[in-house]
RNA sequence: GGGGGAAUUCCCGAGUGGCCAAAGGGGACAGACUGUAAAUCUGCUGGCACUGCCUUCGGUGGUUCGAAUCCACCUUCCCCCA
């Protein structure tokens, strides 16, 4: 089986310009192809990772990938799959974003001399030259054209800035360079970019004559269609400073029923027989499927022995309910107490457990907060620096758990 | 450039002088039930020194005992005409 067979078994591909020439092209590892990531944050998301598995999958079979960070396009934004315009960043913010990312992005896929290349678009985009690239590029475009295209809908209706507009330019102006100068034959991305990619072959079709391909990548959506790799309208960062090992481990140990499967073919590089036989489980059976996939996970992203810490830790709280060295854990000195104790609250609000001190007390008179196993029923409550200096077991709900210990 | 409309808490959206920390819904969080699932039901959802006080209704000033609500100017957006 090729990879377009697998990406296709894996339910990865959502739309391509031209199946036949693509399948060859890839299956016979002669692609270069690339993905561009916009830096709009200091860390890549569960989101990008797709894209990163996607473009080792394909560098696994020879093809060559070229990693685009945005840093020209960032300071535009692309306004697709959007109802209001983006935050608009500084030079310098974007910057140290596209720095963080090329670190991230090293640990999934090697660079190198024939190996992945990494590029800036901000080296050629920021250069350019309004009326030069107006009667160069601009005349290749229909604005006709643009305006049907998908990525635009939804902004008809709230407003488009002409900034905005531009994106799909600039985009296809990444592609026509990288084709021109890097040999660069086909673009991936999410479904969401199919038609800032289609403006880059178009473009590459009217400047030179030759063909270019692109091909998008499904979305990962959960069954209830929406993004994911959001908890509480935050991003699941890959940055472990953003979100621990643990947390990432369980935001996918938590995926619901229906999407567990979907994931693992998505996002795991296990062999699809395995997958396919996973695929009979049912019930309380698909527990096991969703540890496997959050240990998968957090294996790729963090290693292997923070994805064993990760899966002992969760293990052990949820099943047995005993403590464990590898809970999220934060330090606490004597500056934090009063009298030699710490209320709740303070304790609380220490661990970031809660929004604030108001939260804090909401989620006490609401019953979900335990500590050391008994549950918190009064905001009274305080604990002695001996019984700190052991250590705290604080749990929020059903599954945060956190450990408070007093630093010597 | 002319005319009309809009901006409310995480989001949508009510409120058009005091009874407004602001209806309703969504989401989030928590409780019950479970399988660390979904669905369902319940609670909760600005902050703090919490039967009280403080900050919030695009911005700045003003009127008033009192403003999310009235007035002026500004900013941004939408629609129609050019």
């Amino acid at each position: 089986m090729g990879v377009y067979e697998e990406l296709k078994a894996r339910g990865l591909l959502a739309q391509v310009t031209n199946e036949e020439v693509i399948r060859e092209m890839i299956n016979a590892g002669k692609a270069t192809f690339y993905i561009g990531f916009d830096c709009t944050a200091d860390s890549l998301t569960a989101g990008h990772f797709m894209a990163l598995t996607l473009m080792k999958r394909l560098q696994m079979a020879g093809n060559k990938p070229i990693a685009l960070i945005g840093g020209g396009t960032t300071m535009i934004g692309d306004p697709s799959g959007r109802t209001d315009m983006r935050k608009m960043l500084t030079k310098e913010d974007i910057d140290h974003n596209a720095e963080c990312f090329k670190k991230q992005m090293s640990r999934f896929i090697e660079f190198g001399d024939g190996k992945a290349r990494m590029v800036n678009n901000a080296d050629w985009l920021l250069n350019l030259n309004y009326v030069e690239l107006l009667r160069d590029v601009g005349a290749c475009f229909s604005v006709n054209n643009m305006l049907r295209a998908e990525c635009y809908k939804q902004r008809m209706e709230k407003g488009l800035s002409f900034l905005e507009f531009n994106y799909m330019i600039m985009q296809s102006y990444d592609f026509y360079h990288l084709f021109q100068h890097y040999g660069c034959n086909m673009q991936f991305g999410g479904d969401d970019q199919w038609s800032n990619m289609l403006g880059g072959t178009e473009l590459i079709r009217r400047k030179l004559g030759k063909d270019a391909h692109c091909m998008t990548i499904t979305l990962l959506t959960d069954s209830q269609g929406k993004k994911m790799g959001k908890t509480a309208g935050n991003a699941v960062w890959l940055d472990p400073n953003k979100t621990s090992p643990f947390e990432f481990y369980q935001y996918w140990r938590n995926v619901s029923d229906a999407d567990v499967l979907k994931c693992v073919r998505m996002l795991t590089f296990l062999p699809l027989e395995q997958i396919n036989e996973m695929d009979g489980w049912e019930g309380e059976q698909l527990n096991r499927a969703k540890e496997i996939l959050a240990y998968e996970l957090t294996k790729m992203v963090h290693g292997e022995e923070e994805a064993e810490k990760a899966q002992t830790a969760a293990r052990a709280l949820f099943s047995g309910g005993v403590s464990d060295e590898n809970m999220p854990t934060t330090e606490l000195s004597e500056a934090d107490m009063t009298d030699g104790k710490i209320d709740v609250i303070s304790l609380l609000a220490a661990c970031n457990l809660v929004s604030s001190r108001s939260d804090g007390r909401r989620q006490i008179q609401g019953g979900g907060i335990t500590v050391n196993d008994e549950k918190v029923s009064s905001i009274d409550l305080s604990f002695s620096a001996d019984q700190l200096r052991e250590g705290l077991h604080i749990r929020k709900g059903k599954k945060v758990h956190h450990k408070a210990i007093l630093k010597s």
